[in-house]
DNA sequence: CCGCATGTAGACAGACTTGTCTACAATGCG
DNA sequence: CGCATTGTAGACAAGTCTGTCTACATGCGG
């Protein structure tokens, strides 16, 4: 997500080029707003091109967000454990967080934007969708002392995690927000 | 929102039909998804007299979300009254939630999707959006008990809110993420 | 009793959508 | 070598969308 691909984009073969504009357009515009057409152009290939490699939109759209899931949870992983001082150390969600909505780019959670934009129109979004924050609680659930409630405090931090996520999507500071997460965060968890 | 119109909906006049009808689809199954045409066609009403109302799309779809608010802040002040013993009583949100959560017909926040769905395109849209996200929280500050940080309490609350909405938006099972909504409630309140 | 707001029915324009089609070129592997 | 894979260019079909149009009916207030 924050990474410089290192080789050049329009060196990579047809499929990566179309999954990496797909991502751009989907994320930045929506995706029903982002024509088929638009990414074939601006990815540089041709029509049959695209279709030999996805048989329909909803196929480059779940290929999209699969694409999205490695590549949050890889950052989102890397920036726990750079802010953190500790190796398992809660403290950092506030700064790993500010590091994303802080971006220009920033335009929320793809996979909540995707299941209120698409609705039960494509199960195979929602369920992607739930497979990611399973994935994303997980990992919020390594940074807990283990506990008899280590699950549902994962579950409570997660919510935490999309609450936030949202506010700053509708507008709020990022700071204020950061202040209501380290709050929530410190009254929460057992000192 | 919850509230059955006391008349019937087809005797109301045209401009209230065609609103009713947009709540319902726009709600249902999202705004670009929903074509005009259907709008119109479910309202019992003729394409001119609708675009004698509302000039355009988007002024419908700003109708639409000031219409949500104004049921959407209706009904939860008053389901925050109904499950609070006490007139101001924090401990009500859960319930409170639940009973939304709890319908058929929840698709999360409107305002939240509506962002997710449209972006930047239509700016009176986040607008309103942020106008509704204020209102609610000014609305959780009033069930706080006065103290310095009340503002920020309250912004921290609507934080959970809208990741408890997500959270169920998700397909995350109603009474778990209540849980997760009362202890973090009860962690952060001081007692 | 006149004029205006509100209503009806449905054709139409123009743009945009996804997906299919033909016809041809380069590349790489068994 | 031989042949499948991957690529190119662009026309096309069939549907959707928003918004405009003509032509006519009804009811109400000044």
């Amino acid at each position: 997500m924050l990474l410089a691909p290192t080789t050049d984009v329009k060196d990579l073969p047809a499929r990566d080029r179309l999954l990496h504009t797909a991502h751009r357009l989907f994320y930045r515009e929506g995706i029903r707003a982002t024509g088929i057409d638009k990414v074939i152009a601006e990815s540089g290939v041709t029509k049959v091109t695209f279709y030999r490699h996805f048989p329909s939109k909803n196929d480059l759209v779940c290929a999209y967000l699969e694409y999205r899931h490695v590549l949050w949870m890889g950052w989102f992983a890397d920036a726990l454990q750079r802010h953190g001082r500790a190796k398992k150390d809660l403290a950092a969600l506030p700064a790993a967080l500010g590091e994303w909505f802080g971006r220009e780019d920033f335009r929320g959670c793809a996979f909540i934007n995707s299941v209120s934009e698409l609705g039960d129109t494509v199960p195979e979004v929602n369920a992607i969708a739930r497979r990611h924050k399973q994935d994303m609680a997980d990992l919020l659930a390594t940074l807990l002392p283990f506990a008899a409630t280590q699950a549902q405090d994962a579950q409570a931090l997660a919510l935490v995690v999309e609450g936030a996520i949202v506010r700053v999507q509708l507008g709020e500071p990022v700071p204020a927000v950061q202040a209501s997460v380290s709050r929530l965060l410190s009254a929460f968890l057992p000192a």
